[in-house]
DNA sequence: GTATAATTTCAACAATTACTGAAAAGACTG
DNA sequence: CAGTCTTTTCAGTAATTGTTGAAATTATAC
């Protein structure tokens, strides 16, 4: 596997962003490799284009499935194991989203159900309670609507997100926070 | 400054959960200790609280203004700087938002759009430069989105969310991808 | 100006995270 | 089952990131 020059700089940037995100280089250069790769790739293809340890390979693949980024296909007399990124890239973004709510949020969100059982009802401690209270209404407003838009199909999904602030027509009452710039109904 | 085991429990957490957000545990838990304290604290006030360096704290304060995530003011006959979290979730979820979009998403649209300027049209390359454009709209669409949504005003974008998947109807001709489960117009 | 208070910088050190090579384990073949 | 191919594990090391104390800088007061 030699990849191109073009292909190299795609790489390279997911490599870099990859702290970023909180993944590593490695993986970030991996997930970008199969995410252009026409076909699936298998383990020895991966190290060799991008010039990491088999050993690498392996442990970023097992954090990839982790993530349920990448599935695992076979070819007709072949042992070896095939990666592949999903085709669609609205189905990666739904991954995404949906694990990284498990890994981020789920967490705090129950360790805030958990302090608001029995809120302390005076003094600072009282208060500590109300700002918890109001992240956890965040957390469970937006996680919802999370769920909720997750199941719509792609094209209702699209559309929703073209219509942007325009729903507020739709809604009828909602103010505008700031004048003028928005966009309404993209193309 | 003591804190409570209350408060405890809660910035401990968020500085465990630091490493998982790509911030580290002690932005973490300062950012924990301000969004709960009812009055303003300044550097030696963390500091203690917290059981850290003043030169961490110092560090630590600058990141999170970089972030636009705390505010400075000053009290009368005193020249020490005190720090805030905004008192409304909501901004501090938008900024939040803002941030994340401009440090991690930003210089990947624009990394893309430069090798869409003129994409290769054979081969390998081509099919890359077909997923690099198909990535690059969907940030777009959920970049753009973003921007309508933190136009509206926080009564709107509740009911916006609260609506959840019920926008379909709005919408008219949405289908569900899958069948039952989903909410509609939580309370 | 000098003295004092507050904050920031930064080099050294600590802790954590990433990567490798070698060895072990697993999977299939004949 | 022995032999071969493939994947995984893991201890050691490299690289990165986080934290500190001491010194430098900035700001204010006298």
């Amino acid at each position: 596997m030699k990849t191109t020059a073009y292909q190299q700089a795609f790489i390279l940037h997911f490599g870099e962003m990859g702290s970023r995100w909180g993944i590593n280089r490695t993986i970030g250069q991996i997930y970008a490799l199969l995410y252009i790769s026409p076909r699936p790739l298998n383990a020895e293809q991966i190290t060799e284009a991008l010039g990491i340890s088999r050993s690498n390979t392996s442990m970023a693949m097992k954090e990839l499935s982790a993530w349920q980024l990448v599935r695992v296909q076979h070819l007709p007399d072949d042992r070896r194991d095939y990666f592949t990124a999903p085709d669609d890239v609205w189905e990666i973004f739904r991954t995404l989203v949906a694990e990284r709510r498990r890994r981020e949020i789920e967490p705090t969100a129950s360790m805030l159900r958990g302090a608001l059982v029995s809120p302390p009802e005076q003094g600072d401690d009282a208060h500590a309670a109300k700002k918890l209270a109001e992240m956890l209404e965040l957390i469970e407003l937006v996680t919802g609507w999370l769920d909720d838009v997750s199941d719509l199909d792609q094209r209702t999904a699209t559309q929703l997100m073209k219509l942007g602030g325009g729903v507020q027509k739709l809604l009828g009452a909602g103010r505008r926070k700031k004048a003028g710039k928005a966009s309404k109904n993209r193309a």
